[in-house]
DNA sequence: CTGAAAGCGCTTACAG
DNA sequence: CTGAAAGCGCTTACAG
């Protein structure tokens, strides 16, 4: 039976109890070969019964180098969040490094310099920067983005020279939910966005608005109804349309749980989805295949984004402890895909 | 304009630059009465000039502690884990800790002595053990519980003696949704649950059974059909329960997914909700407000549970810290509330 | 194959 | 009010 030890145990008890320098010690722990077998057999006895545990911050402390990441994300318990924070948690574990988690509670107007200040002082060897880009939330990168000590990795913002960046393709998932409805007949889609502020939705929008253009319908600003991700705007929005845009016949919904509201506001009104009104919607969350009718929507690779990141994030580090100055500041885009289901099968 | 120091600046550099010891650099930095006021000044100017960052790491390995917890969630994207992890966080950062995230991604077999004996490596203050009681995925507690050489509070398990645990009191929200329903005048009420191997879900089963005893109307087997939290499982169930037990006028969903799935079914069957069916789901995601239609549900006080279980944490933490040996291990359980929608009211 | 000694960046009695 | 020195737990040239 394993039990803990109650107190630290240190490398120099070990090496007393053993009778070996703390020197020998350290290399039958770190593996080296240059030990006799006996001794290093002596050795991992002691460590086992005195259940020794080594200390890393002060492996850190000698080796600048904490094999901890900083992961500065989204409070939130939406589901684009939280999947792309286990893709993230799964690679770095994977990877051998740990996890220093942050939460930003007002992405558009905490005080960023705060919080790297916090993560470099507890030496994170990279961080990766997985908040939303909302406003000018990201106008310190510009200032002092350059300046930072580690490597820094985004998530989902608009490309920058020299800053890496890795995203899914939100304007391509726009095309692909309108395009589709196009291609079943509908010619009056209104569309129901994020908050305007945030880039993502901004780029949603203009998948929507470009489809419409190449196919010869260029959309009025009354087709446009801004919402804010939640449900309740996806149920004033539709209302809004229905209003101020009579003729919809469709509406791609920003994310699911607009849709979600949308329908329900629909059935409310006593519209059949999707006989009088097809609706798309966007992240495929896994409830959104049991609404009522079943959601056509654009998936995305949250998870691959999150992991993939991190992928980048530690190769980067790597190549800075071998000293590589020259490292490219590489951005990945990552495709959505689209999911057809009843919500918008006439 | 604040930049970001290209090197580490050590205490030691700064001394030199300002003239004086590191004793004297030391007793600035954590605003120490004793020193001459030009002192401090001209130290604080050239900290602020050379951008120094106190390593925090080398500051635990002195005070032999890091100021860290370390937090072990189920991997996950779902509301409850996320929003519980959502209060974890912005207690954790208010309290002035920071956070080590670990996710089990297998919480029923994953190796628990690898993780604590990584948390402890890193010297965490204490541990928050938040992943959900499945199968006897507790039984490590028992062997070697009381030997953990820090504090660790546990979410959401059956209380054990000498074991702190917040948790919310499933059973009474099984109880509240189903005397609900009973109060509402439904009488063959089914149950779709969750996985029967976590506790949890145990937990809502029996608040069911026991109100439908104490209502007089003791519930057979085939009314009880085993979901595992999915919408799937929902929609499943539902036709699980027309089969063996055609008399069902109302279904406790285990949680707003299997109620969301049930929902679909009964609508493809082209049943009425709440006229043919009522549904009362568990867990009151922001989506069920608009599910179709609206679902009556079971609130849960996720983000005050983390936080509260944060704070028992450093309380605890900081009295092990003045060396006060017998601290009790002091459990708190929260209460679910009944929101009632129209899923229920026929 | 092994160990004495210096050092990572910081803090803390202690002495003045 | 200030500083020289020891030390937190570990690693690493270096010498043997």
């Amino acid at each position: 039976m394993t039990m803990f030890a109650r107190k630290q145990i240190t490398i120099t008890q070990v090496a007393r109890a053993a009778g070996v320098s703390t020197q020998t010690v350290s290399r039958v722990i770190n593996g080296r070969p240059d030990v006799a077998p006996e001794t290093r057999l002596r050795v991992q006895r002691v460590i086992e019964q005195l259940e020794y545990r080594p200390n890393i911050l002060a492996r850190s402390l000698i080796h600048r180098r904490s094999h901890t990441i900083g992961v500065v994300a989204m409070a939130s318990s939406f589901y684009g969040p939280s999947t792309t924070l286990v893709g993230i948690e799964k690679m770095t574990r994977n990877l051998g490094y740990s996890l220093l988690l942050d939460f930003m509670h007002h992405p558009e107007s905490d005080d960023v310099e705060h919080i790297i200040n916090r993560l470099l002082s507890h030496q994170v060897d990279g961080i990766l920067w997985a908040v939303p880009e909302i406003g000018n939330n990201r106008a310190w990168i510009t200032r002092m983005g350059a300046y930072l000590p580690i490597p820094v990795i985004y998530l989902s913002m608009q490309p920058m020279n020299n800053v890496p960046v890795l995203l899914i393709d939100n304007y391509l998932g726009g095309r692909l939910a309108t395009e589709h409805l196009l291609s079943r007949g509908y010619r009056y889609i209104g569309v129901i966005t994020g908050p305007l502020d945030w880039w993502e939705s901004r780029q949603r929008l203009d998948g929507w608005r470009d489809s419409l253009e190449d196919a010869g319908c260029p959309p009025e600003a009354r087709q446009i109804v801004p919402g804010n991700w939640s449900a309740a705007s996806g149920a004033d929005g539709i209302q809004m349309l229905w209003q101020q845009f009579p003729e919809l016949d469709a509406v791609f919904a920003c994310n699911d749980q607009i849709a979600l509201g949308a329908l329900q506001a629909a059935h409310r009104a006593g519209r059949r989805v999707p006989q009088d009104l097809a609706v798309a919607g966007f992240d495929n969350i896994p409830e959104s295949k049991y609404f009522w009718p079943a959601l056509t929507t654009v998936d995305q690779p949250l998870v691959d984004l999150g992991a993939r990141a991190v992928e980048a994030l530690t190769r980067w580090i790597s190549a800075q402890h071998r000293d590589e100055r020259t490292v490219e500041a590489e951005s990945i885009l990552l495709a959505p895909s689209l999911v057809v289901r009843d919500s918008t099968l006439a």
